[in-house]
Formats: structure tokens, C-alpha cells, sequence
DNA sequence: ATCCTTTCGAGACTGTAGTTTCGAAACTAT
DNA sequence: ATAGTTTCGAAACTACAGTCTCGAAAGGAT
């Protein structure tokens, strides 16, 4: 019989998966989200279609996992100003968001997410609640520096933040060398600005606790 | 040969048209963006599926087509207030993004779109361009109002605004009841604070406290 | 050493759905 | 009327996600 969390039988090739994540890579970007097939993938990746099934549900599963994987925006370092900080923190945004395999792919990402409740919280934990967090680091970091008197909305912020960098690429597609200062200034103005003004509501949103998904999201045969 | 602009052959049939896109918008309603089929949308038509080709080039131009057109974003009335404004472009927004129809499409769509340079040329003219026009109306309101010294980063402000809305119901997943208060608010002190900032540069004020706030009295139209 | 379980690549199979083809019908021009 | 063009609905075509089976291989357990 089995020990502890020990698996009986052949294990997993680890080279499996990285050659999954890299062939997914490679394949959207030359051939797009739209044009991405399991069959390809297991071709490029030079191993059976069971061997995808065998980790993730779906398709769409498969591309979140090489999409996302590893992908979470880390903190940019303390530059000394809220200013330098929330410059840094765009050019990390705009930096993910301009890679084209993964930037096209996380919006037809999010297409399916709208529609996939399973998807949707996977995302929301792997993605999502990460960068929230890490912004919060940051504003802390203003906060304890003195530049702001107290903590702003922040998930006013974090939806702010990313959601114009979004914007300005995937639907004004306009050029984004200059948007991490412009961005940053405009917030950093609105921050200073808002930290006098009472908060308009005082509710707190409780993040769902989900326990014990899977790592793989795959629950075992 | 044929006359001016008159066409040859069997006319097209407008009931066709209307029996598209009405069919269209309740079947999103009805199984979402993931689970239309075009079979689908012809039988609830009462139409052959050719009749929808020959319109569109693509299943995603047709629902584009069914979502979008009529769908420009109205400029609100004039509150008499930046803030009103704001609020209630807030709102509009809000309120035509919250439509679960449109909303779980517009997100696929930009996923085509990052990969269709035709699609993308479509709706930039038919939806960004004239959303950002109304933005421009708003902002310039304020000027002539008074409450704003100069017209502010019209391309920020609008990936701002609408970016905020999107990240807030499609990545963050929130309910969306009090952010246009919330958004408006501040972006509010954004854009007064940001009036009297010169544009290009990058000092880095102290703890310079304005408390130029003050006028925020009303808050509704 | 010998089972037992699981993973491996390969390929066949199935159901679904996007796209195209086809004969008939509708309309204009001559 | 008749020829030419375009639309119509129905049905055929095609691609692909997802599933399954196969024989081989890689562990762990006894």
C-alpha cells in the first residue's frame, strides 16, 4: 500500500509539462489563441494528446496553466517614492502585458473566465489576489514613508492600475512607451488628492477562502 | 449594365437582418458568448445558415455586429458638476458592461481582436473612437465650467475610465454598485489636481498638503 | 524477482460546430 | 420573355476538442 501523499506507480516526467508550457508558448505566439490546437501542441511538444488530458481538463486550462504559470507580477523594489513606485509598478504591467503570446491569449483568457466559474476562481487566486496584494505592499510602502496619510481604496487602485494598462493596449492600442509615467503621475495626483477625503463606504469585501484545489486543478482518476 | 447604386439581383431581405441580430442577443442571454452556435442563431432566425455568411465574415463579426451596433455609449445630460458627470459616465458604462450579453462577448471579442487586425480596424472606429469623443464632451463641460484649468490627458483618461470597469467586473470580479461613486470620486481629484501639474515632468512634491478640495458638494443630478 | 499501478507516445474514434456548396427562388435589365 | 445576378434555406463538408485503446516503460510494494 501507498505511504503518506506518496503516488504508486510511474511517476510524472517532469519534462512533460515544461515541454507542454513551452510548446503552448511557442505555438500562440505564431499561430494566435484562436489557432492554437491540442494536436499541435503535442506534436511541438513532441508527446501524446493523453499526456495533456492527463494534467489539465480543457484546452482552455492547458493555455492558463503555460500563460499564467510563474507569470505573477512581482513587487517592484522600494525606489524611494510613491511616484518611482508606481512608475516601476507600470512598466512591470505594461512589460507582461506587451509580451504577445501571453497578452493576446490572457484576453481571450477572459472571455472564457466570464463564462467558466471554475476558471474564474482559479484565476482570481492565481492571478488576481497575488497582484492585489503586491499593490497593497506598495501603497503600504507610501503610507509608512509619510507620503499618504492613509490607506487608499485599493481595490479601487488595483482595478485602476491594470485595468487602464488593459485598456490602453487590448482596446485604444496605442503605444505604451510613455503610458508608465503618464499613468503613474495621474494616480499618484489622484492618491495624494483622495487620501483627505473620507472613503465612500466602509464595507469589506471577504475574499472567499476556497480550500484544497488540486495544484493541477485536475482531480485524480 | 447596373444604375447607380441600384443593385442586381435578388434584393437582400431586412427581415433577415433584424431576425440575426434579434436572435443574436437572445441566445446570449440565454447560453452566453461560449455557448452560441451559429445553427443555433439560424434556427431561432428561421433563416439558413449561408444567409448569416453572406453577411458576416466570421461567427465573431456577426455577434460583434449584434452587440455593438446601437450600442455607442450616449453622452450623459450635463449634471451641472465634473463629479455629477463622472458619476453618471460611470453608471452608463456600468450599466451597458453589466448587461451579461454584451458583457461576456466584448471580452471574446477583444481576444479576437488581438489577433485580427480587421476586427481590431472595425472597432476602433465604430466603438473606441466615438467613446472617446464623448469622454473629450465631458472633460471640455468642465472646462468651460470652470472647474478644470486646461483639458487633461483625454487618451489616459479614457483607458482610465473605462479600463477601471472592466478590470473591475471581468478580473476582480466585484460588484460593481457603489464604483461609479467610488470611480468618479477619484478620478475626480485626479483630474483637479493633475490641472495645475505641468505636463512633462517629474518633480517629486513632499508632503505638500492642498486641501483645495473643498467643492465637492453635490454628488447627484 | 514479480505484481500492481500509473505514465508514456501513438493513433483511432466521436460529436460538435464553423464554413461552404447547391439547387431553387426573387429580382433587374434588356 | 429571357438572361444575368444575387439571395434564400437545406444539406454537405471539414476541422478539431475531447475520449479511448493499445503496447511499452517506470516506478513502488512484497
Amino acid at each position: 500500500m501507498e505511504h503518506n501523499g506518496q503516488q504508486v506507480g510511474r511517476p510524472r516526467d517532469s519534462r512533460v509539462d515544461e515541454a507542454i508550457t513551452a510548446a503552448v508558448r511557442k505555438l500562440l505566439g505564431e499561430v494566435g489563441y484562436a489557432g492554437l490546437t491540442v494536436a499541435a501542441v503535442a506534436e511541438c511538444a513532441g508527446i501524446g494528446k493523453a499526456s495533456i488530458y492527463r494534467r489539465y481538463a480543457t484546452k482552455h486550462e492547458m493555455i492558463f496553466a503555460a500563460v499564467v504559470h510563474g507569470e505573477v507580477l512581482e513587487v517592484p523594489p522600494d525606489t524611494g517614492s510613491l511616484l518611482g513606485d508606481l512608475t516601476a509598478l507600470a512598466r512591470v504591467i505594461v512589460g507582461h502585458l506587451s509580451n504577445p503570446a501571453a497578452a493576446g491569449a490572457l484576453m481571450s483568457l477572459l472571455g472564457e473566465i466570464a463564462a467558466d466559474p471554475t476558471l474564474a476562481e482559479r484565476f482570481t487566486t492565481t492571478f488576481v489576489d497575488p497582484e492585489r496584494a503586491g499593490n497593497a505592499e506598495l501603497l503600504e510602502r507610501a503610507v509608512r514613508r509619510g507620503e499618504l496619510e492613509r490607506l487608499p481604496d485599493i481595490d479601487l487602485f488595483h482595478a485602476m492600475f491594470g485595468g487602464t494598462v488593459l485598456s490602453w493596449l487590448f482596446i485604444s492600442h496605442h503605444d505604451p512607451h510613455d503610458l508608465p509615467e503618464r499613468l503613474a503621475r495621474f494616480v499618484c495626483a489622484a492618491l495624494r488628492s483622495a487620501a483627505h477625503q473620507p472613503l465612500p463606504s466602509d464595507r469589506v469585501p471577504a475574499v472567499a477562502d476556497e480550500r484544497s484545489v488540486a495544484p493541477d486543478g485536475r482531480s485524480r482518476p
